[in-house]
DNA sequence: GTGTTTATCTTGAAGATTCAAGTGTTGAAG
DNA sequence: CTTCAACACTTGAATCTTCAAGATAAACAC
């Protein structure tokens, strides 16, 4: 391994401002919508991606993939809100070897339920105190990360 | 509960780049550091931060704020790094209620055979691609982001 | 065609985190 | 000097996530 490059002091503070947020915007996140509508975060991304979606539908790995999260992870949460009747799991009559997720019409009452709460908090949590210039910067800032993480090779889906 | 401001185009942007980061970041950094170090990212920032403390000590709530953690969560690292021998908990001796987590020597070089190959990948995951200007950018806002959080009083540490 | 690889998804066990409750300790109120 | 509340943790159970393995299905090699 050759000689890393240290964190100079403004990278350091970005990068401990930063990893401050990650850790803390999603427990954020999950205390108010457990509060409020009884669902993580996580649920929540699962069910609002296919609200959005063509006839609330989308095949799982689609959703894995919009939802940033592992197959397995989705599969396991998917399980749990088809026990809840938000969301129903059916074979693709286009391939055999895909899933279709299909949210269910009490799914969509509890996202739109949800949803209003939700948006506030993200306001609030997010874009409160932020100029209009600074969300451009956020996404041109986010989506470069997000781009090397992607290109890391390093596993950010998959178990 | 009152008619939310749905977020618009250039902020629903900026929503999902940073879920993006925030999801995806630290699978990433444990898979590179439990790979390469045998530790999560979490467990490196327990070592971590105690290596830069004085007498490589801290109490455990201040360890728990460094390391944006709730105390239970750091009570259970902890435990599991002092069977590791990495760290060793003592009462403190200026207050019976609080309770030392001191580096061991067997800690610190775990810290410092880990901090290179991190540092490297915390440089290519988040710093890459960034000018000098972002980096700057970004702190402002990631700071101004963990206000907003810690001023919501939503739970983002206690447990 | 047969065998091999790749893709999509599920599962169960192991490990991590949260949640709620419990143990002492200190400070404050009266 | 009691009582009561707040503080600093710890613990065990419930839940969530990952990890490794397995089940089909399609694509590919030959």
């Amino acid at each position: 391994m050759t000689t890393p490059r240290w964190l100079d002091d403004e990278e350091r503070e970005a990068w401990l401002a930063l990893v401050g947020v990650v850790l803390r915007l999603g427990p954020a996140l999950d205390s108010q919508l457990l509060r409020d509508a009884g669902l993580t975060h996580f649920d929540y991304q699962v069910v609002a991606m296919l609200s959005m979606a063509e006839d609330h539908t989308l095949r799982m790995s689609e959703l894995a993939a919009q939802t940033n999260a592992s197959l397995s992870r989705l599969s396991h949460v998917v399980k749990k809100l088809e026990t809840r009747g938000w969301v129903r799991r059916t074979p693709d009559p286009a391939s055999r070897r895909t899933t279709l997720a299909v949210l269910t019409d009490d799914g969509w009452q509890a996202v739109v339920a949800a949803a209003p709460q939700h948006v506030e908090t993200v306001r609030s949590l997010v874009f409160e105190g932020l100029s209009r210039e600074q969300v451009g910067q956020l996404t041109a800032i986010a989506t470069q990360v997000r781009r090397n993480i992607e290109e890391s090779g390093l596993r950010t889906l998959d178990g």
